[in-house]
DNA sequence: TTACATTGTCACAACTTTGCCACATATTAC
DNA sequence: GTAATATGTGGCAAAGTTGTGACAATGTAA
């Protein structure tokens, strides 16, 4: 339905009602989601899981979101996190505070589920800076991740986004061999069930796309599963 | 401490004091500004000065601010002014209106002469620096953004505002490929709830216009979302 | 007011991609 | 040499993505 890139947010409130209106509007537009009802458990499952965004209540038993947020944006490797604070109505002259501790964006209650949902994305979309991806050049194969396109010269590759991927990954770790199941994790994500063969398949696939010219690129390490290089080998 | 920004703002909002406050406010901050105690006043000051910002008062004589932020946002040579409105907290429901009529941000009165500042330096970073207003010419597609015409030799071509901006968007970002989000958030706007697919729905509608001699300029990019680009793709 | 234009959504059509299977072919172990 | 194992290949059904026409809501101009 709605392909998001399985991001994963962190609800923290208290109240479990509100914890779970809020769940079912993030399934319902495709993310994944954790849960924490107090800023200690909060704070162990960012350091475990690393949510994409932490969504936090202003007011909350054992430390408020402020502090919470002031403490990640703190931290380096938790300041690039995302955070929109929720606050009610009366409380509303805090959000000034909020926005100057480092959170992102704020959502004062009642909300609707479309808004939270669409500041959510927003917040989401400018988190995720566009790379200075720089295009990668390897025997005359061309990727581009600004246009995201291969080309060997000028002529273009057709592929489908998930040779894309594999092709991207596996130029960007080349002279490594990597297994199927390291593929798999690192090109589909962790957590998808599909076969080990699969990988096969789509290798196959990105060969036939690169043709007969290239794909000693493509190399297979029998036992293990495959490698990029530029080296022949025998 | 704070950088000269040299970005000048409109204050329109018809009591003084208030005027008067935001100024001492924007003036510690660095900024220039101008002011403007009615729409029709408004209108000419941001045709003669082309401000950086409009900070609109909701309840307005002459035309409410949602009114004037309507105009603007039509106007593609005004689109691109960032607009705040300022609403007094017992009309706050209408905020969602405001971001809809396409308001960058919505300031609840009263409000801390560093809230306002806060926000205000949030929404000018997010906007986006539109460059010289150069024509544009691609494989024979000219857009030329003084007289806001597209035409393909002689022939002008005929699309709604929406498709202009987004047109604009693509030629100016050639080569690179954006996702419906990216696209959203660039031509609709940071805060506008929108449907992901709205979006080719307008590239439909765009390459309708642009006709099948060019339409190959405008590629789908499978899985991700949309290219400009000169470079025909098979 | 009426007529017209623009916009965002939807439903369905058209098209691509994906994962998996079954079988072919290659490589290794014994 | 044969069996066991690993990898290559073509094809297919299901799932997913994008294209397209129509519609209702809204705003605008006459």
């Amino acid at each position: 339905m709605n392909p998001v890139t399985g991001k994963k947010v962190l609800i923290i409130d208290d109240e479990s009602s509100i914890r779970e209106m809020i769940a079912i509007a993030l399934e319902m537009a495709g993310y994944e989601y954790l849960e924490a009802e107090n800023i200690q458990q909060a704070h162990e499952i960012i350091v475990d899981h690393r949510p994409d965004l932490v969504l936090v209540d202003w007011m909350m038993p054992g430390g408020s979101g402020i502090e919470l947020t002031r403490r990640l944006k703190k931290d380096t490797t938790t300041a690039e996190i995302p955070v929109i604070i929720l606050t009610a109505k009366s409380e509303e002259d805090n959000k000034i505070q909020g926005l100057e501790v480092g959170a992102d964006d704020y959502i004062t209650k009642p909300f609707s589920p479309r808004e939270l949902v669409a500041r959510l994305k927003a917040v989401l979309r400018r988190a995720t800076p566009q790379g200075v991806d720089e295009p990668i050049e390897i025997e005359g194969l061309t990727l581009d991740p600004i246009s995201q396109r291969v080309t060997i010269g000028s002529r273009p590759l057709e592929m489908g986004p998930t040779e894309y991927r594999l092709l991207k990954f596996l130029m960007t770790h080349q002279e490594r061999a990597y297994s199927r199941a390291q593929l798999l994790d690192q090109v589909w994500g962790g957590n998808v069930y599909v076969e080990e063969r699969t990988v096969d398949v789509h290798i196959r696939r990105l060969r036939k796309a690169i043709g007969s010219t290239h794909d000693f690129l493509i190399q297979t390490v029998r036992g293990t599963g495959y490698r990029f290089s530029a080296k022949r080998s025998v």
